[in-house]
DNA sequence: CCCGATACTGAATATAATGCCACTGCTGAA
DNA sequence: TTCAGCAGTGGCATTATATTCAGTATCGGG
């Protein structure tokens, strides 16, 4: 039982043609420059459209193309997706995961709460994503409930290591420690038991590695 | 003796009541979290509200306060004043304050031990530095050696709250409790004793006032 | 020559959202 | 007591917005 994730990410992003571009570059400015992005009707009056068709249009393309999500619905529902790749600064926009639902994928995008963007000299090995933590089980190691835990995405992980594991059905965060055939994953507080990990009959996927606490909120 | 700093804070702003506060934290969120502001009716949702109008109303009040600018007839046409007018870009470059000398100020150069990156929303109020917790008298609030404490600049401080503070020539981070002409500084571990200040004799500067945690170390 | 992608016009429609009015209840200051 | 500010409920008219449908036109393959 290797301990593996599954692993993927998404793919390259198509071209955009020169048009799609100014589009884009237009809605970054909107965006800034008012605080919240432009409809299709500004859209369409700042690139001298008659119709807004026009700019529903080309939202799709974009859309399509991977660089905007749209939220159905919604009026103004514009995200850029800034890709890592696409930013001047070498700063990362990582995703906060909420909670997350059994058996599907950590970063599906019904578990993120939120992004912010993080300094990636930040931690080492570099975070890949936060995960909201729930409960006091890591008190003892300084890891509270309400903390953004950052996580290196590793379907591996060392004895010792503060782990992301998913046992059954459950995505929890404790200590990994190693015996043999069996993995143990060890609470920092008395008050809760260690949970008991006989791989030749439990399934477990190591989900990733902590590396980084980040407490933001009125927890302090 | 009150409790003051030089700091000193920009423009006045009238305080907010404790609902409004929540209401512009939610707004904070909603748009972090979506990339666009919230609606009336989302955040009416997100309070509970059944009446929309509550959050209408919220809103005008936190205008009329100075902390937003409404878009009259746009939908979402929410936008945060950020205070302080330090934010340019969408981050700010915070130093991390390290061992600090007696009676010299704390953003003196030579404490600076480097300076991250850090996405300014990530933090309520703003984190103007971050400083190097030494020794573990605030374990069991989940603030450990080595762990960086954002700190906002404030020469006050309410009780009950985690404040940097010079008492003599020691710079130290403890729980402030106000206890009428004294003031106790709290260790949050019972290995540690609380410091008392009598404020009619003694020193005390608040320095300011933490507002956040981050873990990087190995010390994970 | 037809097809799909790009790039639009123009109009229609359902609904999302703002903005306003009337009213309740509380609290603390004048 | 009265009055202003705060914190809401509930309803409603008017916009604002998203989204779909029906077209036109150009371009580069296959």
């Amino acid at each position: 039982m290797p301990l593996l994730n599954e692993g993927t990410v998404s793919g390259a992003m198509e071209p955009l043609t020169e048009r799609q571009s100014e589009i884009l570059r237009l809605i970054r400015e909107l965006t800034e420059a008012s605080g919240f992005p432009p409809t299709r009707a500004e859209i369409a009056r700042s690139m001298g459209f008659r119709s807004v068709n026009a700019a529903e249009q080309h939202l799709r393309a974009l859309e399509k193309k991977g660089v905007l999500d749209i939220s159905s619905g919604a009026s103004r529902g514009i995200r850029i997706r800034d890709r890592s790749g696409a930013r001047l600064g070498r700063l990362m926009e990582l995703a906060v995961i909420g909670r997350v639902a059994a058996g599907s994928p950590m970063l599906a995008e019904e578990h993120v709460q939120g992004r912010f963007q993080i300094d990636p000299n930040l931690f080492a090995p570099r975070a890949d994503y936060l995960l909201r933590v729930r409960g006091m089980s890591m008190r003892d190691a300084g890891i509270l409930e309400g903390d953004l835990l950052a996580v290196h995405r590793s379907g591996e992980a060392r004895s010792g290591q503060i782990v992301v594991a998913r046992v059954g059905d459950e995505v929890t965060v404790k200590r990994l420690r190693r015996r043999g055939h069996s993995v143990q994953l060890l609470p920092e507080n008395p008050d809760f038991a260690p949970i008991e990990v006989d791989l030749r009959r439990d399934s477990l996927v190591i989900e990733g590695i902590g590396v980084g606490v980040i407490r933001n909120g009125k927890s302090l």
